[in-house]
DNA sequence: ATGTTATTTTACCACTTAGTTATTTAACCT
DNA sequence: AGGTTAAATAACTAAGTGGTAAAATAACAT
């Protein structure tokens, strides 16, 4: 149930519904219906969803009358961020590699292909 | 179902034991029981850690004779940090916010404290 | 052939998640 | 007060998750 952050984070960016309400956000605060109207979903799912979203920190909820406008909260983005981005080196590694492997098969051709 | 290829990544994130798990390969192959050891956790519980990496395309495991040893495979983490990076400049944002915030603080106090 | 080690699979459990419909709350407008 | 709009809550369901213990597989070692 304590869940650490960085798994609440993660677990709320795991849906394209969340993702694209964030995508959304960017463009600015918003009320729900607003929100909700791309998605083939009812208001209580998408209700659900933004919960979830303020649980980890990604949204906050203002009030304008019977209105409750979301607006981005990125912070938690740093955290995630920061977590992946120590991994860059093992995808930029793993390109090297694919990188060495085409020279490799560039070098084997030299000898037959002649052609230049 | 069909979750897409993103939703799957972070999914896979969202849990200490798999980030640790991520983690410790980094120091290179090694085996399932090794991976279990600093875990209160039984095998199989780790065995479907692994197949949700597996899943999530984070590790690939290879043979020999009865270890089938795991090894990192970042490349699924490039399209989680670029999608997070879209937000990068939303967070500094927010930082900045704060510095502003402070800023304001300082210049209201002047008149109070005096005492520089 | 028998045993041992490494790992997976099966069957089960409690809990969570993503969605639904129906109801309720809150604030606005006459 | 009565009606409308915005959103949340409640109650339910189907499917997914994270764990377990026990059994099955696979490859090695005698």
């Amino acid at each position: 149930m304590p869940a650490d952050d960085l798994s609440t984070t993660f677990a709320a960016l795991a849906d394209p519904t969340r993702r694209a309400i964030l995508a959304r956000l960017t463009l600015g605060e918003t009320s729900v219906t607003e929100l909700a109207k791309p998605f083939e979903m009812t208001l209580p799912a998408i209700s659900k969803h933004l919960k979830v979203l303020e649980g980890a920190g990604l949204i906050r909820r203002g009030r304008k009358a019977q209105w409750r406008p979301c607006r981005l909260q990125a912070g938690p983005l740093k955290n995630a961020s920061n977590w992946i981005e120590q991994y860059r080196r093992f995808w930029e590694e793993s390109l090297d590699r694919l990188g060495d492997y085409l020279n490799e098969l560039r070098t084997k051709e030299k000898p037959d292909g002649e052609q230049e």
